[in-house]
DNA sequence: GTCTGCATACTCGGATAAGAGCTGTCCGAGTAGCTTAGG
DNA sequence: CCTAAGCTACTCGGACAGCTCTTATCCGAGTATGCAGAC
């Protein structure tokens, strides 16, 4: 998986920490977790493109949620980093063998693919339970200073 | 993921169905899915490291199920091609931020790991619970001749 | 007929290239805010 | 003092290389089989 799953997760944990009011700059969450900028910036893209952020170019610019926290998922997150494709790609390699229908459609006959698509389900299922806002709740809850430091390395004020 | 994994599982599958008595070569089951011999049989070499298969050099050589089909899962196939690592890596870029404990393992505490992590372990508790075993007898209740054909295009007499 | 030695063909196994995708970098288009000159 | 034009600095966004991993291929070591010859 991506390297930059990670990073998008955390940084839109933390604009629900720092709210609407400013934007934040690809450049402010690289210094902040130690990343490259333009990388970082490339990742962010992504998010926009998907809808779940949205950006503000010039001074003062950068990145904001595109919708409240509760309404992004981690799947949400995953799927704009990685695409949408399943991890597990069924080539339908039946098709091949001896006794095969050509007209059948071994993506979903597969028993295979099936059971391998059945543990994808629960895994996104899981993922998809999971909210920034689950996320941002349980950093407050566990380290009640966090939001402050949080704010204080990513805003200007 | 690795295309290999598909093809792993098919031929374990099939080896649970010709039983014991012959060994099956690369050869035979890249013959039968119209896949490159030599890079399928590095697939299966990899099970062979991971205990899943035994190999056997030679004139009606081939490859051989180690143990029972019902004590092979289907995570066990996974972590043979792919390596038992996570999916997702967490690379503790909280350890970065201002305020930071450098002493701390961020991750079994940073909070994005932790429910990505419990995101895979449903995922593969799914594929631990599903054996080669299952797969055969759902192929058999399923498809009754399929058996049979695979048989026919894999054992020589 | 039976046994023994040998040549043969077949198998896995590891070492060696080609390609794709992730990672990283650089520069341009556009905008907000500050500076400065004029009224 | 107030206004407005221009300039500067900062932002995203997309285009361009480097590198790791997957995919694919080739050749060598080893073994069971079948054959030929001797007894």
């Amino acid at each position: 998986m991506n390297a930059g799953v990670e990073w998008a997760v955390h940084c839109c944990v933390d604009l629900a920490i720092t709210g609407q009011d400013q934007a934040v700059s690809a450049a402010r969450f690289a210094a902040r977790y130690g990343l490259p900028a333009a990388y970082l910036n490339k990742q962010l893209q992504a998010l926009v493109r998907a809808g779940i952020l949205t950006s503000t170019p010039g001074p003062r610019g950068g990145f904001r949620l595109a919708r409240r926290p509760s309404k992004i998922t981690l799947l949400d997150v995953i799927v704009a980093i990685e695409g949408a494709d399943d991890a597990f790609q069924c080539t339908q390699i039946l098709k091949a063998t001896p006794g095969a229908d050509p007209s059948l459609d071994y993506q979903s006959y597969c028993l295979v693919s099936k059971a391998m698509r059945a543990a994808e389900l629960v895994y996104r299922r899981e993922l998809k339970a999971q909210t920034i806002a689950h996320l941002k709740a349980a950093v407050e809850r566990r380290t009640p200073n966090a939001p402050t430091l949080t704010r204080r390395s990513l805003t200007v004020d």
